[in-house]
DNA sequence: TATGAAAGACATCATGT
DNA sequence: ACATGATGTCTTTCATA
């Protein structure tokens, strides 16, 4: 299992919060040798618990209307054509730029989130690229109207 | 406007990969001096379109089972008794460690992205803290299984 | 695992093309 | 936009506890 002491949690959350902090400055909020910080961090990396380092694009390149999208395709007859189809979908959204995530939802759902300039053109997105996929028995949008926690993750996903 | 040529785009996109190449590294790998993936850097953050600099954890960390959960409450005779009450929704949502995301969406309604350690524990939350509000029309929860694009997103919404 | 000190690598800045 | 060089800062390593 994965075992965090105190100095550990304040150095993950110091680092998430900017992760171009040099290993000095970290040193000195904390209170310890440089040669300590440095050393927690390196065996983080090396464990993982540090995935990875990224940065985290500003609002200028984030679409400002955003949706969830649950779409679940109709059961068919033959089973194993509903999981090559769910497939499909799932790949054929993760091409798009404005498909920030996909993911699947249970044997026959897919969730993605979508985001676009406008809500014009997301209800349009929605409409032509989404609605017209065949055999659909449901498609639920849930706009996303403000962020009450978690807003960066737009930044995150975003991609240029 | 935001402008950005090629350079620029293929900077980003080796930052977030790895936001934490130095300069020179970036600069090899796209034949540029050092002394311009220098300057682009410092304008990109100079206008905000790096936003951060974060790290994502890894695996460990991370909750084993997701949902989004869509709550929409009904809608009352006092107009301004929803407005407040959906904010409380998301004030109390906020505060809990396995709830990574929160927003709104619409006038009556709340989404959460929330995560657990199992899909016995995550339908436990969703049944002894949420759908115990009052005045709730419907709870709609969305299983998410397997992310097919934007993974990342839960080590980097996961705190410590 | 923690620390201190020393060596090497790096970012940064000024100047000029 | 790019090159070069000077400067100070940071990382990294290693020896020691």
């Amino acid at each position: 299992m994965v075992q965090l002491d105190d100095l550990d949690r304040a150095i993950l959350r110091i680092l998430k919060e900017d992760a171009r902090l040099t290993i000095s400055e970290i040193a000195e909020r904390l209170n310890r040798p440089e040669s300590t910080i440095h050393f927690r961090i390196k065996k983080l990396q090396e464990r993982g618990i540090i995935g990875k380092y990224t940065i985290v694009l500003g609002e200028d390149l984030q679409p400002k209307a955003l949706a969830i999208v649950y779409i679940q395709a109709e059961t068919p007859i033959i089973e194993d054509f509903l999981e090559r189809y769910i497939r499909h979908i799932m790949k054929t959204l993760s091409l798009l730029p404005n498909v920030l995530t996909v993911a699947r939802s249970g044997k026959d759902g897919v969730v993605a989130l979508v985001g676009e300039e406008s809500p014009e053109k997301l209800n349009r997105f929605v409409d032509e690229t989404i609605k017209v996929l065949p055999t659909l028995k449901r498609v639920e949008v849930i706009p996303i109207d403000e962020f009450g926690k978690g807003s960066g993750l737009v930044g995150f996903l975003v991609g240029v």
